[in-house]
DNA sequence: TGTCTGAAAATTGTCAACAATCCCGAATTA
DNA sequence: TAATTCGGGATTGTTGACAATTTTCAGACA
């Protein structure tokens, strides 16, 4: 009669969905680790139903792999991987960048300028490389690919790619936060011109500087990999 | 000692899996319908528990959904949405394709050719409208989507797009075969041209082809729908 | 020493019963 | 009559036990 107000209208698969889920993004769980049911079940207090299902929906989400009668590891993606899901989510954005320019309304675009404002005003004293830069990062982007009213589009990038970004950012953040974000205010004026060409109704241009944005990112991985090679050749010898 | 020497190390999830979908894409069980999971798991002699992971996977191929403590049904595009969904595979197939130029050895792009060649043959006595057509045009897609070398992309692809794209295929067929596929020596034309630039390594060419043949697609069916409407309209009144 | 075999242990897959929730229709009230 | 409440039935969510499979590890053998 106390403690059930807070009422959990969700499932008990779901909970566990989310906080496995966290655990795995933030690194609690490293990349690669093996996945026992019965120790999972235990630690987070249910039985191995929905556990199972919980593992099931990680696994459509990319953050598990799982092998039948053998069992389920946290992936550990490649440098190549990586890269590749770069790739797609250019791709992805950009489209996603198009048509929100040709779907968004009136409002909507209002919105995502005031969440520019709000940024810049973040950046005027936590200048640059701070958690909240990639959080603004990531709201922005959220907002624009909310903004093309393509619902299969919305969950691809928002359902089953964000947590494996996330995931990365996570682990490459532990190592090393500013070489990724090296030029804030360059992503910043970026983003700009992006409002602005959605607001101008450009579509096409949208789409490219979308494009160019998250290439920009890539190439930043890239050669921060490439750095991460070289030092370990160099440690090796 | 006898039945079970045709050994099936797949689970019985799976099973059921391959079996559900393909009763779905069919059309067998019609979209829109609900999903009883104690009469499925009667009508296919599992258990509950294997039922609702095979729903559960099937979820997350986009074929059903499910709300809690509800229910699972049947997905049922909107027109709207299965253009949403044209849209995206234009641009991730698109990406394949530039890839695929990229990545494809020698010997796959041969491979890529001989297969054209069998449709060439093909299509000289099935001319037209054929199911070897569609089945046709899907191994061509489905062997330069492979080609990408991209897991990730090959994944989404194969896995999440095409039962859905699949699905509705079979639907209209049922409808209408020849109006969807109107120009079938065109689409022969488009695979050809496209082989040529992967043969020639030339990865923009061949992403911008890729997107045009299915925008070609796509457009045949926005007509479809425009003229159904049309039809529709002239009924009511 | 290294490899192979096979049984025990651990882990995953499957099942059937139980609990919680939703759906639908009858009875009640305004 | 229309809206509302309240059960009963059906459906989904959860659980613990059991079956099947994989993994481990000790011992035999070359």
């Amino acid at each position: 009669m106390n403690s059930k107000h807070v009422v959990n209208n969700q499932t008990l698969a779901d909970q566990v969905l989310t906080k496995i889920q966290e655990d795995i993004v933030t690194g609690d769980i490293a990349p690669g680790t093996k996945i026992s049911e019965s120790a999972l079940a235990a630690k987070y207090g249910v039985s191995r139903g929905p556990l199972r299902e919980a593992i099931s929906r990680l696994e459509s989400r990319g953050l598990i792999e799982r092998a039948p009668n053998v069992g389920a590891r946290v992936v550990s993606l490649s440098h190549q991987e990586l890269i590749e899901l770069y790739q797609i989510r250019e791709n992805l954005e950009g489209l996603a960048c198009r048509l929100a320019a040709e779907n968004m309304t009136e409002a909507d675009i209002q919105e995502l300028e005031t969440l520019l404002q709000k940024h810049k005003q973040d950046k005027d004293f936590k200048d640059g490389t701070s958690y909240y830069k990639q959080q603004g990062d990531l709201d922005f982007h959220y907002c624009i690919i909310h903004g093309s009213k393509n619902k299969k589009l919305i969950h691809l990038l928002c359902e089953e790619l964000y947590h494996l970004i996330l995931m990365y950012r996570h682990q490459f953040s532990a190592i090393s936060t500013s070489k990724l974000t090296r030029h804030p205010e360059k992503a910043f004026i970026h983003h700009q011109r992006i409002i602005e060409a959605i607001a101008d109704r450009d579509g096409e241009l949208a789409e490219m500087l979308m494009k160019k944005h998250i290439q920009n990112s890539r190439r930043a991985v890239e050669t921060f990999f490439d750095q991460l090679t070289a030092q370990e050749k160099h440690d090796d010898k």
